[in-house]
DNA sequence: AATGCGGGGTC
DNA sequence: GACCCAGCATT
């Protein structure tokens, strides 16, 4: 018992709609370098920078990477860490692992391509629903809804979607609202419509709905009040964290630097550092002379803590982390144990963290004359 | 300076 | 479903 017939003004409503969206976007559409192919891999690497960072920061990452690595199997032959390198300064490093994983699960397949249906691709690593339904959507035109958070917020405006988008009672309305919204003869198009729509018109906090294609049919904006859509619980707020960084240089220009093998930054070069429990700011002398004696220990050198520099702070998800650099003297004389060693930082095959380059650039710069 | 956001993995 | 990943844009 089909429950809609061709007038039915569910439908009409949606087709229309759809015919707005698209027209707004052969418009308005941002020209970006993978807008012009519809190879899966170069799409694949864009949404994975782009999961992290803007387009404005993720488009000449994206420019290397294609220019050394166009395939999966030239990925796949590369070090892991060359791979890490040119990812150095994108932030959230676990996903250059994962998609390294994923080259290589490809390269070993059964005809080294990617795999072309959404369902497939999404057993891929670091590919989820979204990611899969991107690029099977750009790619072959997959009739899939790609919902990230843009597409949640358009979607949950649009119709008016209560509840909080994470869960799956809110979560299960907007994918439904939007497969069938979905363009079947543009699917593609349509998914990057609708997310450059949340990008650039139906922002979070300010929407412009008088330049909206979507504005008359808009039930948040018809209630008068869009920005109450989607519903988002308060956050808790981030946990603070407080560390000691050592910073020990050479004459020559070398500075003691660790190298992490686990997560997170797992790979990177670190200036090295240990969390403190304390709630004086700066720490103690004690707490930087035990953390300078835990570092010392573990490299194998003789440490002399020094002076205090200004403190850095980062923040990620949930953690509010403020870092006391301390300059630090160092025995220069005996080579120091692995994961620690002395390195050049000029040297750009060197994969290093953004915080501690931050804090290298503040506190030590000559260290980066070349 | 404080706030808000983001997709995927893992258990 | 909760937590982790190890930043940045916006306000």
């Amino acid at each position: 018992m089909p429950r809609h017939t061709p007038d039915d003004p569910d439908r009409k409503l949606l087709a229309e709609s759809g015919r707005a969206l698209l027209a707004w976007y052969d418009r308005n559409r941002r020209e970006l370098p993978w807008r012009g192919t519809k190879d899966a891999w170069a799409i694949l690497v864009s949404e994975v920078m782009l999961q992290q960072t803007t387009v404005v920061a993720a488009r000449p990452y994206w420019e290397r990477f294609m220019a050394r690595w166009p395939t999966p199997h030239d990925l796949a032959r590369a070090e892991r860490d060359e791979l890490l390198a040119e990812w150095a300064g994108l932030g959230y490093y676990r996903r250059a692992h994962l998609l390294m994983d994923t080259a290589l699960a490809v390269a070993e397949s059964h005809d080294g391509a990617l795999p072309r249906t959404s369902e497939k691709l999404r057993e891929l690593r670091g590919v989820g629903d979204y990611t899969a339904a991107a690029v099977a959507s750009i790619a072959h035109d997959e009739p899939v809804a790609a919902v990230d958070g843009n597409v949640e917020r358009v979607v949950s405006r649009w119709r008016a979607i209560g509840g909080d988008p994470k869960k799956s009672v809110a979560k299960k309305a907007i994918r439904a609202a939007a497969d069938a919204w979905l363009s079947q003869t543009r699917p593609g198009d349509h998914n990057q419509a609708v997310m450059e729509l949340g990008a650039t018109i139906c922002k979070p906090r300010s929407p412009d709905c008088p330049r909206c294609p979507l504005a008359p049919s808009c039930r948040a904006r018809a209630a008068g009040e869009p920005q109450r859509y989607p519903e988002t619980p308060p956050r808790a707020k981030p946990t603070p964290v407080t560390k000691v960084g050592i910073l020990a240089r050479r004459p020559d220009g070398r500075v003691l630097l660790e190298r992490r093998s686990e997560s997170p930054n797992a790979g990177f070069l670190e200036l090295p550092q240990r969390v403190v429990e304390t709630t004086a700011m700066p720490p103690t002398a004690a707490q930087i002379s035990d953390a300078c004696n835990e570092v010392a220990s573990a490299a194998g050198l003789a440490l002399t803590p020094g002076v205090t520099l200004t403190a850095h702070k980062h923040s990620i998800t949930r953690y509010r982390i403020t870092v006391w650099p301390i300059e630090t003297a160092a025995s220069t004389r005996r080579r120091p144990v692995a994961p620690f060693a002395w390195c050049r930082i000029d040297d750009v095959d060197q994969p290093l963290t953004t915080a501690s380059k931050r804090i290298l650039t503040k506190n030590a710069p000559s260290l980066f004359a070349s």
